[in-house]
DNA sequence: AAAACGCGATTACAAGTGTAAACTTTAGTC
DNA sequence: GACTAAAGTTTACACTTGTAATCGCGTTTT
């Protein structure tokens, strides 16, 4: 049984952690001018960013010459998978399906991510629910409704 | 061109939410037992949640005798696609497919959701990209790795 | 060696959040 | 009409977040 640290990432602290994960590891500099340039952000706030990653443990250093090389902790994937699985898990089950409708329509998928779904799919239809029932109040949902 | 005015609804908030968009309206009285019940917050703390909710024109009251009925101002489902697009909005794109692949591993969809989501899918399958590149970084992604 | 520059660490500071107590107003009750 | 209970309003307070400036130190340059 893994203790899974809870791990925060805000929004501006994820910005950084995109580039050391596609690059595997960096150091401030490069971050910086990546960010100066995407983000319009000082120096100064990317290093704010990078001590508090550090600090969360999302981040961990190494030293090299006077500045430190920045390597991730955690895997891009996993901190996407909670990000997303803690976001609908407090959604109106309910609604998830027509709310994975609408943001798959905003998505650009490959042919061979839709694919891999539509595969999944099929597998998860075989033991499908006939319907999720709504899950915002104790009782049933639907029951007491405008009762006020 | 709708002015779509960004509204920014809090953890703590979203469960006030999801209960005057299950009941359709409802006043303080209600909410604060539910919330009371399935959080554990005081009656004060549903108050001031109530309060920064209607100063944040997500709901609105109509006052009955001496207290007020709260609405819901924004629908349910606009709330939901939009905090699932701006999540998803700042994930790296190449990894949106798997990422939906393991949301969907931990969601409970109906028979009826995984039908429409397979024919949607059928459906972008047709002008699909052949592969979906990494934006995380200012060029193509995977170049200039390790140069730090 | 002195000066300048790059880097991490410390400090700043307002806005938002979670969580609530205290105060005030209002609507019934005796 | 005075009292009380409930609902709304104000105040509180620590922590997080976004966004930096500044400080101190080691390194590079003149």
């Amino acid at each position: 049984m893994e203790a899974t640290v809870k791990l925060e990432i805000s929004d501006a602290e994820w910005e950084v952690m995109r580039i050391v994960w596609t690059l595997g590891e960096s150091n401030s500099r490069q971050i910086t001018e990546i960010l100066a340039d995407k983000m319009g952000w000082k120096s100064a706030t990317v290093k704010t960013l990078l001590g508090r990653l550090v600090k969360k443990q999302a981040l961990t250093t190494r030293k090299e010459g006077n500045a430190f090389i920045y390597t991730p902790l955690v895997a891009e994937q996993d901190a996407m998978d909670s990000a997303t699985r803690a976001l609908f898990g407090h959604l109106c089950q309910m609604k998830v399906g027509q709310t994975l409708a609408d943001l798959i329509d905003n998505l650009t998928l490959s042919k061979e991510n839709i694919a891999d779904l539509q595969a999944q799919l099929a597998d998860k239809a075989k033991t499908a629910p006939e319907t999720v029932a709504c899950d915002c109040l104790p009782d049933g949902c639907d029951a007491m409704k405008q009762e006020a």
